[in-house]
DNA sequence: CTAAGTGCAAAATGTTTGCATACTT
DNA sequence: AAGTATGCAAACATTTTGCACTTAG
């Protein structure tokens, strides 16, 4: 379903080169825009928005959807084979924004379990678990039912 | 963390009405807008967003976002325990679009599993898995690799 | 040379907000 | 009466699109 890119531009290489020196890290697209045109590179939004979107396709990157409200995140996961092998899976915390990686084989008999009995084919490079993580759950233990 | 309304107004109970006769739908906050409008109610767009907050808020609706790009989906849950439960998880496919609700015991178990392996708490209602439904991936055989 | 990609500005989208008015309790 | 909710329209933020121009292959 991704459009791929079929010609390499100046903007595109700009853009992966900056997503490789950031890894396992979320970046808005306003948020790259922004950092690139800083470093005196040239490059327009749209273009910005064009090209995510089909790196996003590549499996280049990967885009999260922290709530629906917030810009998408984007991050690296091009040399990652463990992402691209479908092994590791990704934890999002809603609350601090963190990313926890979950290479697991549970996960792997999840999939294989979805395809099995429900005949759906997942895809974890595009799948995300939302949540609360370990540290930020503990800090809302106490603070429910208040008015 | 939601605020909770303190006036039962004609718009709210326009509101709640309407999602009782609509159980298991997901709907946006534009399309009931519509609808009720049609039905003759006069209730404004910003009424709607501002009440279904507060039921999201209060737990009688519950809201899913499926991508960042389309609207934030709305659905009745006053009633449903299996939604309340965190035992309903939702299947989106990225050819076609459509939604598979998945109602299992492996993927509650999937859940606790994160929760105790890796102390991750998974909210079922944000979490949505991306990939191809078995009627797409049906239709894709033999078209793969092509140009 | 031709298809693909770019940039700008405008449009589209979904959601929120300010404020005067109306309604609930 | 006092506080809360409503409705409108304007404001917002993010993302998409139309179109002329540039660039890669």
């Amino acid at each position: 379903m991704g459009i791929r890119s079929k010609y390499n531009t100046k903007q595109r290489d700009v853009l992966i080169e900056y997503f490789k020196t950031i890894p396992e890290t979320h970046v808005t697209a306003g948020e790259v825009t922004r950092v690139l045109i800083e470093k005196g590179e040239s490059i327009g939004q749209a273009t910005v928005y064009r090209q995510l979107e089909r790196l996003v396709g590549e499996g280049v990157l990967k885009k999260y959807l922290i709530d629906g409200n917030s810009p998408a995140c984007f991050e690296y996961v091009g040399d990652a084979k463990h992402v691209t092998d479908g092994i590791c899976f990704h934890c999002k915390c809603e609350v601090c924004g963190s990313l926890l990686h979950v290479n697991c084989e549970t996960l792997t008999g999840l999939k294989e379990h979805l395809l099995d009995h429900h005949g759906f084919q997942m895809d974890p490079l595009r799948t995300v678990f939302y949540g609360i993580c370990e540290e930020c759950a503990r800090k809302q233990v106490g603070q429910e039912e208040n008015c």
